[in-house]
DNA sequence: TAATGCATGTAACGAGTTACATGATTTG
DNA sequence: CAAATCATGTAACTCGTTACATGCATTA
């Protein structure tokens, strides 16, 4: 159950509107968790009748209008208690290495293509963290949350290393 | 769409019942593609009721009796064209990750004891998949089918070792 | 005023998870 | 024969995805 925790990060950090939130994921908060509007839209009206959030007034409340959240001091509980407790790792589960156990047994035709289609995303995927690392993360920034903020950057810099690293090697025992 | 495919290919590598297949998911195809014996079952009906498996001809049809599944031409045929086709890369989606994000707003109350728990569970999974590759593929296999299979466990290991380094990093941050 | 963009939603479906149900076979 | 184990399933729920619907505001 990550999706409302996630909104509630989304949340502390800045009260927002269904639609802002959804460009937030978009950018940042994406990048490790993604969501589309539907969902959000779907979780803020969970989230706001347990009580966790609730909609700023406004003068118009309806269908069209923005509707700005901000977090319940029960949202912000709930949300450090989640943080701290007690979550398995995720299991790998990946498409990709799927399929090339399977070509493994049906034959590699079209497979290297794939790879190569899948090197040259991550390539650029890995190009803007690095974007986001020079513009968001200047050296003289070093307090806890910048490092746990950078932590977390870092852990999407080194897997999409591992990505374009991992392909590279498997297209070239491929090719021999 | 991926555990039909997962399933296909596990047929094709040898014919079983639902009860083999979910012992062959626990063991290795669950290291990059997970399944319960729930999922299983219902995408045994499915793929029998498409046309892409058969059951084995049985003397005893009856719950409780076993019953084993071979791939049907038009099933090799449905994992060939899954296998090259484009497909777009699974993006990032790590609840850890979201959960340094949110210590980084609520606070890091308890959350390096995760961390730690974490970094305990993945170097056991990486000595797991080192005693696998010790035993699975000694260096005189190198066939085509070998190599793939042998890429598919490289990944990982190689990300087993990207989360224990990056623990570790993180560890030591959260620490000064 | 027609079209475009902003903003909030609904509906339907597929996939994964958890809990439970049922029959057959082995073994103490 | 009772209990444990093997084997196959059902049911209910959550989460993520895709497609579509509705209302308001701006501007060409």
């Amino acid at each position: 159950m990550s999706l409302p925790h996630a909104i509630l990060t989304a949340l502390v950090e800045k009260p927002s509107s269904g639609l802002e939130l959804t460009r937030r994921f978009d950018k940042s908060i994406g990048y490790f968790w993604s969501a589309t509007h539907q969902q959000i839209y779907r979780e803020l009206g969970k989230l706001e009748r347990d009580g966790l959030i609730r909609a700023l007034p406004s003068p118009v409340p309806a269908r069209g209008q923005k509707k700005e959240y901000e977090v319940l001091p029960d949202g912000r509980a709930e949300l450090a208690r989640w943080t701290a407790a007690p979550q398995e790792p995720k299991t790998l589960r990946d498409p990709l290495l799927l399929r090339l156990r399977s070509a493994a047994v049906v034959g590699t035709d079209g497979v290297d293509t794939e790879l190569r289609r899948h090197l040259d995303l991550h390539r650029q995927q890995l190009e803007t963290y690095r974007d986001i690392e020079k513009r968001d993360f200047p050296p003289e920034r070093d307090a806890v949350p910048d490092r746990l903020r950078r932590a977390v950057l870092q852990a999407g810099i080194d897997l999409e290393t591992f990505w374009v690293e991992w392909l590279e090697r498997t297209l070239s025992e491929l090719d021999r």
